[in-house]
DNA sequence: ACAAAAGTGTTGTCCTTACACCCATGC
DNA sequence: GCATGGGTGTAAGGACAACACTTTTGT
């Protein structure tokens, strides 16, 4: 990274940018049957972030949303508008915050520049196949990334991220009876016990094994592949694929798990 | 209406409001078994739109969305953010409008004053019992009221607002099992035909009655209030109310009416 | 008596629940 | 053999769809 970048971004950025408009992006993957969040740990500040950014000018935000996991993970990944943050201080970064980072970068945080004013925040959620994730993207303002439990998130968080994560979670939630939640975060085959966590995982309960796997394969939606290569101290588990065509017709009329 | 309020708001706008910001309120009514929107009709340009407004400068969107309905009912009602608008073109106005509006104002609609830029636009939805709006607050910009039905809105509809009518109707649709929606929709007390009335309008497809009522009954979040006493050319139905609390709990797990 | 709307009942089917039981594998 | 996880079966109960039937009112 140079120097000159962060610059360029303070001095010229808002020639390029809505300055009050940022985008935030809650990166969801599926991996240790856990549900991850992509983050970044910002330099010198030692807070972690979401991806994001200020919205361009020439950009609505589905646009900028796309851009933006585009620029960090070189992938086009499912996103989802779920709801747009306007609290007066959400934007506020505490003062040895901005210390550290004036230390780092030689200027001050916000002060005096273009986008040293009230910011609302555009939430997305993404979704993507983890084991695609292969690559993220550092620049100028970021100095390391991390998949994180979503139950199991950094304290230091910048902005209201911790709340975004929370939004997005709960759109999460919301959607997965009726949007493809589960073909974008799985692999193309996976087992049904895979299945199941993930479900689990996003609906925050437990539920009954014999018959998820009923309704499951009486909702015939699932292709089943065949017997799994990878032997481990158990009875091999059978792969299996959505029927694309056939899962998107059940999400019209839902597919519901009721708590309990 | 005074000229001077426009000139005002043209050139001192921009200390109060954020320039970029809108809200629009998708208000939605009950009567005469029909869902039913609120739109004003704007002085000079022959067009409808939804209540809506800037967002100031000292307030948050929820804020900016509540004091909107406010100012135009007087009353506190139930409202939802559902989704953010920011496609380049939504808030240009075509020439003739722009001339007529200039014909009635006596200057420019948007060229050269500070919300002459583009505006990205916060959608809400609000639920209100019809009977309690009694009256609209028109203002500087606008000339009429009126209640239209979500089915037969007019075609003459400012920058994108049937398209958030459209979303507010997906997000009521969305969020209907789980959201106390009929008791912000209904009076008090109402028959049970115009509680399934009302889910089908919110649905879009119609329900078998008897097994409403079985569902409705069996849920036991109505409460008895015995007989009407408006006497048609029929039997007389019973009023219900809700029991607010069983209400509330039943939507924990969702009241889900499947199509079909 | 009749039409129209309100209220109730019936029947079969399907789904869900709460388990129990077997199978396959590596140690 | 045994622990562990994968796959299947079952019986009871509940929910739901599709009706038919009865009741009450005003005309």
């Amino acid at each position: 990274m140079k120097m000159d970048d962060y610059k360029r971004f303070a001095t010229e950025g808002y020639r390029v940018y809505v300055p009050n408009i940022s985008i935030a992006c809650t990166l969801l993957g599926f991996h240790d049957n856990k549900l991850k969040v992509l983050l970044l740990r910002w330099k010198g500040l030692d807070k972690w972030s979401l991806p994001g950014g200020f919205m361009k000018q020439d950009e609505d935000a589905d646009e900028g949303a796309a851009r933006i996991l585009k620029e960090r993970t070189g992938l086009d990944v499912y996103l989802q508008q779920y709801h747009t943050y306007t609290s007066l201080n959400r934007f506020t970064i505490d003062e040895p915050s901005q210390k550290k980072f004036k230390d780092t970068f030689g200027m001050e945080v916000l002060k005096g520049h273009w986008y040293d004013k009230r910011v609302i925040g555009i939430g997305y959620y993404g979704l993507a196949e983890y084991a695609k994730v292969t690559r993220i993207e550092l620049d100028m303002i970021t100095i390391d990334s991390r998949w994180w439990p979503v139950d199991d998130i950094p304290e230091n968080m910048l902005f209201n991220h911790h709340e975004m994560i929370g939004g997005a979670m709960k759109a999460l939630q919301r959607d997965v009876a009726h949007e493809p939640v589960c073909l974008k975060l799985l692999p193309s085959k996976f087992t049904m016990a895979e299945l199941q966590c993930l479900y689990e995982s996003i609906l925050g309960y437990s539920l009954d094994r014999g018959n998820f796997r009923k309704k499951m394969m009486n909702a015939g939606i699932l292709k089943d592949m065949g017997e799994s290569t990878t032997r481990k101290a158990h009875k091999t588990p059978h792969l299996y694929s959505f029927d694309v065509r056939a899962y998107k017709k059940a999400l019209q009329s839902g597919i519901i798990f009721k708590l309990q």
